[in-house]
DNA sequence: GGCTGGTGATGCATTTTTTGCATCAAGGGC
DNA sequence: GCCCTTGATGCAAAAAATGCATCACCAGCC
């Protein structure tokens, strides 16, 4: 898109907060570049960067218009695979943030299941937490995000959760595999494996052995649940997750839970001690996805609805 | 808008519905324009014109396409008041689409008023029936929409309404004068004037009239009420207005009614012969509107509340 | 206090792009 | 079948964007 290259460049320069920086990334010269700012610049008849000696970084108009540059872009891609929609390429592209719990089983599987019936449609997925999931939908760097986590800001919309309760995973021989579900008083100075402090898991985890007054033995922390289950392969411990992070659709109790590693079991919290928490699936207030966006969305709404129909709303 | 010109040549290219008329209409030769459009056509991957040996015409993708081009001009226009509005400068522009009714009194003391408070912004208004005002706001060529009539289109959003009854307008010494409400009974073979069928007004009145069996000698149709106000100096007949259309903000009855034209008087017909219209104020759903038009269409509904608070909505 | 290494801005020659003229081919109206 | 209008295209001129060299500026550092 020629007409839109101006656009572009203060979006990367805006990004890189110098203009030889971002000319370099773009492969121009930084007088070109810089000539192309000022002369928007003047079209628009204010400055849009502040210049300082090590750089630029964008004023407050700037961040107006650079928003209004992003939601062009992302509306320009929509317009173009609704265009290619109709002449039958069915191109297109879906761009996810998502937290690690959703990542695991739910994300590979829907996005497989997608992909067989539009090939086509290509993925970008980016790991992370709550608020920086809600950051990439305003800057329009994700579609549709996935968060166990409340939801911070107005700008998002929440198009369906779906409640979660917490899961204790532990190796199937461990003295608590026995119970039906695991009580937060069982805990006491038992091993565990705790998610880091920014996910949602470890939060409602957080507020309940507070509320109960248990100290269990941290052994370890991490920001990934695959090492965290491979680690209880060669300690035994207890780590905690979400049905969605363990098993892609059906429904985890007893023995189902079984598929997702043969020698692990995975027990419900005690719904007493620990609340349910919240997935959230959702996109940018006021933004028309692009077909392959909404396509997508829909489907995995309708597919959890399909298998959780009781924990899904909206 | 340097960036934006071959987008806006393709909006005018479209309106022509030929090249050539859009080229003299944009002071440009035909095989510059011809060649802007080859090119931008070329990047999407896809015509968006069919070529007709009478010129040219959207297709489907440049339909998409097309609608996408607007949204990014009021959205543009949008962000450069935003901006300019935090300079200090206020400057803004306001386009209107309203029916005969509301620019008769209403309109013209609102913008004075507005522009009393912010010279520097503004006004485009142009006078429409229900369903040119709402392609008006579909296609961004108004921000504003005020109709008399019922809202057709989904895609309309109505900010605020204003129930109306339609009021008698007669010469002062008019037998039906000293009445207090016009019943549509007392009409029969009256001499009256009647809006064009297009209007609300004419709408409500035919099935006043079919509904009561009453045929009044129809002496002139007309779609300016100027004209049919003007007319009944010269020849004493009855015609029909809404409050709104006779006086910009008081409410009207009785005596009150003078200040329009001090011999001419009017009097509310009857509730039970004809039902109250509905004065729609309207944008375009989902859009965000600049902040002048945002800001003078929170100025009138406030200004509504104020004089005809029962009468006024949502 | 002066030096160094970074930044964005600007004059001028060069390259790239856009424009305009002349012309072609194609389709409908009479 | 003629005539008129339409959009498309080759080629030269005009206009715009680019790159190089250079300036002015500021912060950190010795």
């Amino acid at each position: 898109m020629r007409f839109m290259t101006s656009l572009r460049f203060i979006d990367v320069v805006a990004r890189e907060g110098s203009i030889r920086k971002a000319a370099d990334k773009l492969a121009i010269t930084s007088t070109a570049l810089n000539r192309r700012i000022l002369q928007i610049e003047d079209e628009i008849g204010q400055p849009l960067f502040e210049r300082l000696p090590g750089g630029v970084r964008l004023n407050t108009a700037g961040e107006i218009f650079l928003q209004h540059i992003r939601s062009q872009f992302a509306d320009l891609a929509r317009v173009q695979s609704q265009i290619a929609d109709l002449s039958g390429i069915r191109r297109g592209h879906v761009r996810i943030a998502s937290g690690a719990d959703a990542l695991r089983r739910f994300l590979p599987e829907a996005i497989a299941t997608y992909r067989g019936a539009h090939p086509a449609v290509s993925f970008d997925l980016a790991r992370c937490y709550g608020e920086e999931a809600e950051a990439r939908l305003f800057s329009l760097d994700a579609d549709i995000a996935l968060i166990f986590a409340p939801i911070r800001a107005a700008h998002v919309h929440v198009a369906a959760t779906l409640r979660q309760q917490i899961h204790c995973v532990m190796p199937a021989g461990h003295r608590l595999a026995g119970r039906d579900t695991i009580r937060i008083r069982d805990l006491s100075g038992e091993r565990v494996v705790l998610p880091t402090a920014q996910s949602g898991v470890r939060q409602l985890l957080d507020t309940a052995f507070l509320r109960r007054s248990v100290e269990p033995d941290v052994i370890l922390e991490s920001d990934s649940f695959e090492f965290m289950q491979n680690f209880l392969h060669f300690e035994p411990a207890l780590f905690f997750q979400i049905p969605i992070a363990i098993n892609a659709g059906r429904a985890v109790g007893g023995a189902a839970a079984a598929d997702f590693d043969e020698r692990l079991v995975s027990r419900p919290v005690d719904m007493a001690d620990v609340a349910a928490g919240t997935l959230h699936i959702c996109h940018l207030k006021g933004r028309v996805l692009p077909v392959a966006a909404a396509k997508f969305l829909d489907d995995i709404i309708t597919g959890l609805r399909g298998r959780y129909s009781d924990e899904v709303d909206q």
